[in-house]
DNA sequence: CGTGTACTTGATACAAGTCAAGAATAGTGG
DNA sequence: CCACTATTCTTGACTTGTATCAAGTACACG
């Protein structure tokens, strides 16, 4: 049996015997926590990180005015807050978007390990820098795409980082997204995310009901949505 | 006389005497860039990260039908392109928006440094993962402002970070962006930025001529903006 | 002193927001 | 097992913010 954590890196990069070992003492025991619930909340100063091993969460900032802007979304195998390690007081809060489990890796023993681990550091180094390069493709659809072509590069990006996970195959997954969510995704209102969800369905393009999305014709739904995947940096990439 | 890197990091933690040393002899010799020119092209693969000396230069990516969108704006004092030790091939380029000077770190060289200055590692670490903060900080401003507020915000984080390197004093500052540029960062036509240029000079806000910003009224502008400063780290936090 | 780049303004079109109501659907308790 | 409730989704009518198209004007520069 190998660790969640182990079998994520191992997509990277191989990993060294003695770097497995560190990792495999490196998180702590699981805990449950409920979907709504919030696992950070902004200006939390947390003294570990977090690792996701079920379930969905989002990251989200609130403005002024009560709005929420979801700025990621993580699927089982992510490490949701890595970067608490560096930015000590959190910039924004993470959502769990349904039941999860968790498992804590503590700051001081993350510290330890970047002086023992430098190889193993690059590579935990490396699932922050992919996290910023998400960021940056949101923001090219935010900026310059329109709201079906947003939603069709979202649903995209879900399967396959889902697929990568071995959560998702034959165009299929299921994810706990409301089309409220959505709206905070992709920066729009629920009620416009369901009239662009309504055109990709009549343009045949996907299926979505309740958690359940089946994409129907990957080809279109991939070039409507200019979808590139090599940003998510899933083929091996040795650091 | 202490190198411009030295100095950057130290704005955040303090260095040791040997992490100085590693800094010093870490950058190879200047470079100078035209204003336009491409630092970095999407799908490059550099075997060095570049660190700006001086000048302005904005990360970009072109979507299919050509439309640009900046994803971030370096000011002197920032590696550029840091990540590229970890993700090898580039997901977007870097223009040089005025005259720059830069220069190089090569990637064995980080590499070498990686592991044996686990402390200062970390300290190149976070300098990634503000990055993604302020990702962030712009999908929010991107997903959940009006055009407006948006500019109001770009303005309050050049300040800011143009200040932390003694760049910019008494709420004035020079910045190489014109109004199509602007555009390319907002997610806006060139025709609206003058719009909401227009606006906020109206209330008093701002000036803006050429590359010379004046902020009128920054606690009104803040406010507008919903601006707050603590996601630019910009404050001691050692890691 | 002419020419190009950046900026400005106006008229109109369109994408997305707002407000409102009703239809499915999933839970929940009697 | 059904009735009640609360979400979530769906649709329509209308408004608003931003884009588009088209002309200018102001400057900087060679």
């Amino acid at each position: 049996m190998i660790g969640a954590l182990v079998q994520k890196l191992l997509r990277r990069d191989d990993l060294a015997s003695d770097e497995r070992e560190a990792l495999s003492v490196l998180l702590g025991p699981d805990r449950r926590v409920a979907a709504g619930s919030l696992i950070i909340k902004p200006g939390d100063r947390p003294t570990h990180s977090t690792f996701l091993v079920s379930g969905f969460c989002a990251r989200y900032s609130l403005t002024v005015s009560g709005d929420r802007q979801l700025t990621e979304i993580n699927v089982p195998g992510d490490f949701i807050d890595l970067h608490s390690l560096l930015m000590k007081q959190m910039d924004h809060g993470i959502v769990a978007l349904s039941d999860c489990v968790v498992a804590p890796a503590q700051h001081d023993d993350l510290r330890r390990l970047s002086g023992r681990h430098a190889h193993l550091t690059r590579l935990l180094w490396l699932e922050t820098v992919i996290d910023g390069a998400i960021h940056r493709q949101w923001l090219v659809t935010m900026g310059r795409q329109n709201a079906a072509s947003r939603l069709a590069h979202l649903i995209c990006e879900l399967y396959m980082r889902l697929e990568a996970a071995g959560l998702a195959q034959d165009h299929r997954f299921a994810v706990p997204l409301t089309q409220v969510d959505l709206g905070d995704i992709l920066g729009l209102t629920p009620v416009h995310v369901n009239r662009v969800m309504m055109e990709l369905r009549h343009q045949g393009l996907i299926e979505w009901k309740g958690p359940q999305v089946l994409i129907l014709d990957w080809a279109q739904l991939a070039s409507f949505a200019e979808f590139d995947e090599t940003y998510l940096r899933l083929r091996r990439d040795p650091v």
